[in-house]
RNA sequence: GCGACCGUAGCUCAGUUGGUUAGAGCGCUGGUUUGUGGUACCAGAGGUCGGGGGUUCAAGACCCCUCGGUCGCCCCA
């Protein structure tokens, strides 16, 4: 008989148990009890959505879009992608079911994306996000809104210290093409001096060589234009409003003139939450206006902001939750004493308790096991009776007391 | 897509310049001890050393390929 190999997990993908799962529910229970603070409404989209959704607003030439997503196509033929972001499905949901009539609309989901790139540190092939958008909004209170959530957010989970917002204008479509048009002028004078990388980003996409790591690129990088030379009026006013509006708020921010975003319909304001905390992945949480990109969809023009954080990231720099423990753990110690222990915990848990019982194995070792489950309140069931132990929780004690007492009552009264 | 390091029981690891039947701790199973006690002791199960090929009298150790992991580059949350 040939033994089969198991299957091993999928690169990239993770089962997370134990400490892993409890860091991952933390964040997401933080976050849908701060977003329902802040009005937004929950929403579960489909994971696969056409390829167009995410070809069409995403810019064909970035990297998202040209070679990490999980592209195939079903059996009827047709081209379906699993989504690699939220917001452009959210941008389609929203046209497709006609949702201008709620608009503006303030949104939160959260799930699995997924993307096709090497594993590393706070990289995975199928990873999480939390993701909060208002849509059909124009005025720069939105922004201040999702940044104060956002803020309200890393502080709720205990980890806004070593984690800064940093701030930056794309400009409306005009300074942001004059900017880039001014950029691109810039960088070929100076192609001499790139590294390889740069000459790259250069054709794709130039804004990123403001960002490079590289240190051949830093000198180049630091003197480019600067956006704020080629904002318009109009994109001043508005970024003046953020930034009044946060501070209004009490939210801190430092003012990033390099940051830009990765994909192409970001306008306006761009914003990180960044760490050093977190090796080479530094952005916990990201995002900005994205007022052309459900015109690229085909609706209508709609101004929207929003952002996106990883929740394994998040999870990374949360403190350990305290771990679950039962309130009760009850050890059957003597062999026919099971049907009694059965009574007994079914009481406890109709109660609202929750009970952990122990009844396999060795009957002189369940003591031993009952004591490692870190109950609050400790039973022992044996030929010697029942017994329990627990004065730290005072609570649970006289709860459990109480329904021992019901029961002795109930077995008078035959 | 590129680079570096790593891969030995369920887990954490040891395994000497290649050299007999591959080890420990924890965990697991059974037993003894203790008897309101997270104790101690005894015994047991569990490994084609990630997989494939090669070098050699001899490979867990060396070489090649492959698959995975980790961390960088890139990209991004």
């Amino acid at each position: 008989m040939a033994k089969i190999q198991t299957p091993q997990a999928v690169r990239g993908t993770q089962d997370m148990f134990g400490e892993t799962e409890e860091r991952f529910a933390h964040v997401v229970a933080t976050f849908e009890r701060v977003r329902r603070l802040y009005g937004f409404k929950g929403l579960q989209l489909p994971v696969i959505e056409p390829t167009a959704v995410f070809s069409r607003s995403l810019g064909e030439a970035t990297d998202v879009v040209s070679k990490e997503m999980y592209t195939f196509e079903d059996r009827g033929g047709d081209s379906i992608t699993l989504r690699p972001e939220f917001t452009a499905g959210i941008a389609r949901a929203y046209l497709t079911n006609g949702w201008q009539q709620y608009a503006p609309m303030k949104l939160s989901v959260h799930g699995p994306l997924f993307r096709y790139e090497r594993p590393q540190k706070g990289r995975y092939r199928q990873f999480h996000q939390i993701d909060a958008e208002i849509i059909g909004a124009a005025e720069p209170a939105a922004d201040v809104e999702l940044l104060v959530m956002a803020d309200q957010l890393l502080k709720e989970l205990g980890i806004d210290d070593g984690v800064t917002l940093q701030l930056n204008t794309l400009g409306d479509t005009p300074s942001r093409d004059a900017w880039r048009t001014a950029l691109v002028g810039y960088f070929n004078d100076h192609k001499d001096v790139l590294s390889e990388d740069s000459l790259a980003r250069l054709e794709k996409n130039p804004l990123r060589i403001l960002d490079s790591k590289d240190p051949k690129d830093r000198p180049v990088a630091d003197a480019a234009p600067v956006i704020d030379d080629y904002l318009s009026g109009e994109a001043q006013d508005f970024f003046g409003a953020v930034t009044a509006g946060l501070d209004a708020a009490g939210v801190a921010w430092t003012r990033n003139a390099a940051l830009v975003r990765g994909l192409d319909y970001y306008r306006h304001t761009a914003f990180e939450f960044v760490t050093d905390r977190l090796g080479a992945q530094g952005t916990v949480l990201g995002g900005g206006r994205y007022d052309g990109l459900i015109e690229n969809l085909g609706g209508p023009a709609t101004p929207a902001v929003g952002w996106a954080a990883g929740i394994e990231r998040l999870a990374m720099l949360v403190e350990a939750p305290a771990s679950i423990v039962p309130d009760v753990a009850v050890a059957i110690e003597f062999r026919d004493a099971e049907p009694q222990g059965q009574k007994i915990v079914a009481a406890l848990r109709r109660s609202g308790l929750s009970v952990e019982m122990l009844a396999q194995g060795s009957p002189k070792k369940r003591y031993d096991k009952a004591i490692k489950t870190n109950a609050k309140v400790v039973m022992s069931i044996s030929d010697m009776g029942v017994r329990y132990s627990g004065d730290k929780y005072p609570d649970v004690f006289s709860q459990v007391n109480e329904v021992l007492v019901s029961i002795a009552e109930e077995l008078k009264k035959r």
